[in-house]
RNA sequence: GCCCCGGUGGUGAAAUGGUAGACACGCCUGACUCAAAAUCAGGUGCUGAGAGGCGUGCUGGUUCGAGUCCGGCCCGGGGCACCA
């Protein structure tokens, strides 16, 4: 059998060189300060039992940065675990009876192989999982020393009660107001619980989003939206008849004239005590409070009130006596939680005051509006103008207007300027089971009490049934029974457990010294590892954990854990793995491998024949059964494959189509790259080897293998691994192409192929190595330096350059480099087709952009 | 509802305001084969015989020149604080 009918043996080939690597040692990470350090971190998965695409392409594309930047000196980091904790691992022990802790673990073994057979360059010796007390006592002792530091306090707060299973809902299991599995309309409750300070750290976490240069810049606009700052001022009205008064938040004093109405939250204090007395009002609130804890949910639902009957007086204009409304709109937790309202000016507001029949005066008079017929239909009026109707504010532009209103309200003592937040303390505490213990003592004397250090961690017991509703930890027989601290008097553990955002908030540093069980980070380890060069995860989590994480980072800090303020100094958020979705006959959502193309066309169910009908893609959720299962595919065309067909075709923040089509090609790829190494490996001259003199195309050859070296280091700086891809397909292409004669020819040929091999190396790893060993190297691609281009032979001394009349293309010419303006000038004019185009004309003025494009314009 | 992002050939996509469609998939034609697969060679935005014309979701603007910048809209996606 001769070499060129060798089969690329994948599943061999792919095993040996993880072993090899393993043996190795390649990829374990060592505190080395001679050498620049690079932290590369992937978004730790959820265990939930099987690695899917979407994993696999945020370890693809971590793995590229992890080998690339190993390839070119960085000492690097990049290691996995566990976000063991949460909801589902309860879900399937009421559902299936297991218990979490043990379908938590076996689903890790599950996903550690499966995520093994990747050829991911992981030091696993630093794995971790969340849900072990190794892990979160160090949680524990965080949530104290954050204590201490008064960081945190206990308060009341919503949440969604299922009144059947009498349990607490996440926001995801109500659906349209009801119990996901009991179907009962959900209700309000008001549960006493953990808060963290975030709201501490606003002003740092919004300036300090101007530093993070290299995250996406949507990532930051969301974040600084969620922060929300906003500058306004609290305002004191008196309310007719009695002696009390209401404080609204507002960031338009400069439309206090055009006021028609007040508004409360259905949670404001004044909202109950009405409805104590108002048996309508009680129904509207309780209403109010059947919509559930969700903000998006809130804020969907239709815009309603109901008048009060409580008169507010206008703190600028005697005798003004506006409606105070209950409305469905204002939230307790956003400033005071009540507001004035502006019709004319506020597009709520207005669709408010239309509803309820309230005055529309507009006191901002758009620029070039007559005062005498400007008047609001049915959009409110929210830019720039001048302020009219509004008595000492009149002429007035906005701005200006605003500081006027405030100096007022400030100098009557009506109220001040403030600075309101949109962001919120953040609410620890889950009804939970499976998560980290909260490490409190409630005592009657003494009240909630911290749990002595020298008693953490505080273990979750795994003796607990879910046969009854609620939190097992809670009907737990003697879990919570323990002496106070303090006073020694019998006590109850705090039962709720920590929300499982916790966890993943200081994962990223505890993987600098995983196995420390004293401490939560070895200083010096941290000190060197800190921060995470490279996170890359999902857009989806683009606000919340990302935002914790860089809360929780400042809280550690200041408790002196940590010397860094921001986790991820540079952040990458990939898209969606999406696929085609399928129904058939019958409606019901099929595999894709249940699936077939009909001879005559269209598509038909595998088994059964009948007629299946096309959906369009959507990201893969086992829900619409438009999934493709990773390790399916690595045991058919092995990881290399996989990984390069997550990579090439689309870029990485975008949303990913996964076709049968696409992974063949990547398939034939790799086959085909294999196939050119071996055919040419026995007639190469060896590595090293002194340059020969080199003909035409031999030179032609070496200056594209170098442009791609350069092009694809460049490709691979700024994520762009599609078209680092593209870039070694091509330079294969030529490699395919180019037809060896001569000695110099040769030595090219191999320059070329070795190129190959170590520019696929991040994406193609095994493949790699087993290139480059064919071609004669002891030494494998993991310890082998980044290829450098030489730069000499990166220019060209010629450019073609574009030639437009009146911005359309007419002719292409051929200049030299950097040639001069009126040489380009004079050559474009001189074109047939540019002649014809200007038909007798004379060129009014010519555009000369150097090297790139005349335009000639009549 | 609010915040953010995206929309380019049959498909995934390239393109510092400067030749739209690199690279690939698919398809078509040919070579090899008894045949198929694989492989190799050529073609492939739409339209037109051709010269040419038209083309980056729609619409208006800025510019010598717009996929790229600005305004308005349509459609799809992510997030909205207890999914992770």
């Amino acid at each position: 059998m001769s070499r060129t009918d060798e089969r690329y043996n994948v599943k061999e080939t792919e095993t040996k060189w993880q072993q090899e690597w393993d043996r190795r040692d390649s990829f374990v990470a060592t505190v080395d300060s001679s050498r620049p350090k690079y932290y590369v971190l992937e978004m730790f998965p959820y265990p939930s039992g099987r690695i899917h695409m979407g994993h696999v392409r945020n370890y693809a594309l971590g793995d590229v940065v992890a080998r690339y930047k190993r390839a070119r000196g960085f000492n690097v980091l990049h290691p996995m675990g566990w976000d063991a904790f949460g909801l589902p691992a309860e879900n399937a022990a009421i559902e299936r009876g297991v218990h979490p802790a043990k379908w938590t673990r076996e689903n890790i073994a599950a996903m550690r192989e499966q995520l093994k057979s990747m050829g991911l360059s992981y030091d696993w010796g630093r794995e971790l999982a969340t849900c072990e007390p190794e892990y979160y006592r160090h949680e524990q002792k965080m949530f104290l020393d954050f204590l201490k530091a008064g960081l945190v306090y206990r308060k009341e707060s919503w949440v969604n009660w299922d009144p059947v299973e009498n349990t607490v809902l996440a926001n995801e299991q109500v659906i349209d107001g009801r119990g996901w599995r009991s179907g009962a309309l959900v209700e309000k409750r008001l549960l006493s619980q953990w808060f963290l300070k975030i709201t501490a750290f606003a002003d740092e976490l919004l300036d300090s989003l101007k530093t993070l240069d290299r995250w996406p810049d949507r990532v930051r606009i969301m974040q600084e939206n969620w922060i929300g700052r906003s500058e306004g001022a609290r305002l004191t009205w008196n309310l007719k008849g009695r002696g009390d008064q209401l404080e609204i938040f507002t960031t338009r004093p400069d439309t206090l004239f055009g006021a028609a109405f007040l508004a409360i939250s259905p949670n404001h204090p004044l909202a109950g005590e009405l409805a104590a007395g108002n048996p309508a009002l009680a129904e509207f609130i309780a209403e109010c409070n059947r919509m559930g804890t969700s903000e998006a949910v809130v804020e969907a639902a239709e815009k309603k009130g109901m008048d009060t009957g409580i008169k507010a007086l206008h703190p600028l204009v005697p005798g003004w006596e506006l409606p105070v409304y209950v409305a469905n709109f204002v939230l307790m937790e956003y400033g005071s939680g009540a507001i004035f309202g502006c019709p004319a000016h506020d597009q709520r507001d207005l669709d408010f005051a239309r509803k309820y029949n309230l005055s529309v005066k507009p006191v901002v008079l758009p620029e070039g509006a007559d005062p005498a017929t400007f008047q609001i239909g049915d959009e409110a009026y929210s830019g720039d103008g001048t302020l009219f109707n509004s008595g000492f504010l009149d002429g007035l532009d906005v701005v200006t207007a605003k500081a006027r209103a405030n100096d007022r309200i400030e100098t009557d003592g009506l109220g001040e300027r403030t600075v309101n937040w949109r962001l919120r303390d953040w609410g620890v505490s889950r009804q939970r089971y499976w998560g980290c213990p909260i490490p409190i003592i409630h005592c009657d004397s003494c009240g909630p009490v911290p749990v002595p250090e020298a008693d953490l961690p505080v273990r979750l017991p795994e003796d607990v049934s879910f046969d009854k509703p609620g939190n097992p930890l809670a009907h737990h027989p003697t879990w919570k029974d323990v002496a106070c601290p303090c006073c020694g008097k019998p006590a109850r553990r705090e039962t709720d457990t920590f929300d499982t955002f916790f966890e993943s908030s200081w994962y990223f540093a505890r993987y600098c010294s995983p196995t420390r069980d004293d401490v939560a980070f070895d200083r010096a380890a941290a000190d060197y590892w800190m921060a995470v060069d490279q996170y890359i995860g999902g857009i989806e989590h683009a606000v919340l954990h990302l935002l914790y994480s860089r809360f929780f980072t400042r809280a550690l800090k200041a408790c002196g854990y940590l010397g860094v303020s921001e986790p991820f100094a540079g952040l990458l958020t990939q898209g969606m793995v999406c696929h085609e979705t399928y129904k058939d006959e019958a409606g019901a959502w099929l595999y894709p491998d249940e699936v077939i193309k009909a001879e005559a066309g269209g598509l038909i169910h595998a088994q059964t024949g009948k007629p299946v009908s096309l959906g369009r893609s959507e990201k893969m959720s086992k829900s619409k059964r438009n999934v493709v299962d990773p390790a399916h595919i690595i045991a058919t065309y092995g990881a290399d494959t996989a990984r390069l067909f997550m990579l090439s075709d689309s870029p990485p923040e975008r949303d990913l189509e996964w076709t049968e089509a696409g992974i063949d090609g990547a398939w034939r790829y790799v086959n085909r790259l294999w196939r050119l190494t071996i055919i040419a490996a026995d007639t190469l001259p060896p590595p090293g080897s002194v340059m020969p003199e080199l003909g035409d195309a031999a030179t032609k050859l070496r200056r594209m293998t170098h442009k791609t070296i350069a092009a694809v280091a460049e490709d691979l700086d700024r994520f762009h691994f599609n078209k680092a891809v593209a870039r070694i397909r091509e330079l294969t292409n030529a490699l395919g192409d180019f037809k060896p004669a001569a000695a110099g020819d040769y030595w090219v040929l191999r320059q070329g192929l070795e190129a190959a091999a170590l520019l696929i190396s991040p994406m193609m790893p095994h493949l790699a190595e087993e290139m480059w060993a064919e071609l004669g190297h002891s030494v494998p691609v993991v310890d082998t330096a980044w290829p450098l281009a030489d730069s000499s032979l990166l220019v060209e001394d010629s450019v073609t350059i574009a030639v437009q009349v009146n911005g359309k293309l007419r002719a292409t010419i051929e200049l030299p480099k950097d040639c001069d303006a009126t040489l380009a000038e004079q050559t474009a004019l001189a074109q047939d087709a540019v002649i014809t185009a200007m038909s007798g004309k004379a060129p009014r003025k010519v555009v000369v952009v150097p090297n790139r494009i005349v335009n000639v314009v009549v």
